[in-house]
DNA sequence: TTGACATATGCCGATATCGACATATGATGG
DNA sequence: CCATCATATGTCGATATCGGCATATGTCAA
């Protein structure tokens, strides 16, 4: 009995979860403080309960972090989960900063373009 | 008429094109040079129809290039467009690398356990 | 040309996803 | 308790996504 998987969960996954331009964008602005949701989503130009949503999303990879503040719930950046993110990227610096990769892929592109003529 | 968007699209945006595992490990394994796609798909353990397919959305957001040798069309690296990725989660180096900012978070991981209790 | 091998593409089924909207839950103050 | 404000959740419609499979395209060699 294998259960279909269509797509790896959005939630459960740091790299799925900003794949998502607003959830992005949500992270920046919490770099200048926490927000409550309404206010983020002012700011994101949509609606209360799609801002809700992807700060969701944002929290079950643990991104983000809410406390109570009276009537308000403010959300806070937690970044410690973007440090893997940051990392496996590094992992391919040689492949754009080093001269030799550099060269090696200018060549590529001079190949590329000789084959589409 | 609005036309509908459900998600980003996958093409076109290097953030959705590594949010999918198979998708890293084909990266990964191009590190170590330019492979074919039935030798990329033997190694991820998976069909070469889906091996093409992911290959496809590398190439289209540029992480990846292919040149025909022979019989062979081989896929190499091309890690340019990760450094994006690379310098935007780099942006939020501070809220793991500082002092102060590891010392909120550890604050606020006590209040979140507190808020729990 | 024909056959063999390598790769790409098309379609399907199951599911995830996102925005919009309505509504439920929750907290505060009177 | 009730009204109010803030936030969360549920449902729906449209679409994207992924693996599996069959099949088309492409490339060489005899």
């Amino acid at each position: 009995m294998m259960v279909f998987m269509a797509r790896a969960a959005t939630t459960s996954d740091v790299f799925n979860a900003i794949a998502e331009r607003q959830r992005r964008e949500i992270l920046v602005l919490l770099q200048s403080g926490e927000r409550p949701v309404s206010e983020l989503a002012g700011e994101l130009g949509m609606a209360q309960p799609g801002a809700s949503k992807h700060l969701r999303v944002l929290r079950e990879v643990g991104l983000v972090r809410d406390r109570k503040a009276g009537k308000l719930r403010l959300y806070s950046l937690d970044g410690r989960g973007l440090r893997p993110v940051h990392e496996w990227t590094g992992g391919f610096e040689r492949f754009w900063n080093d001269s030799f990769d550099r060269l090696n892929a200018y060549v590529q592109d001079l190949e590329q373009a000789r084959q589409e003529e």
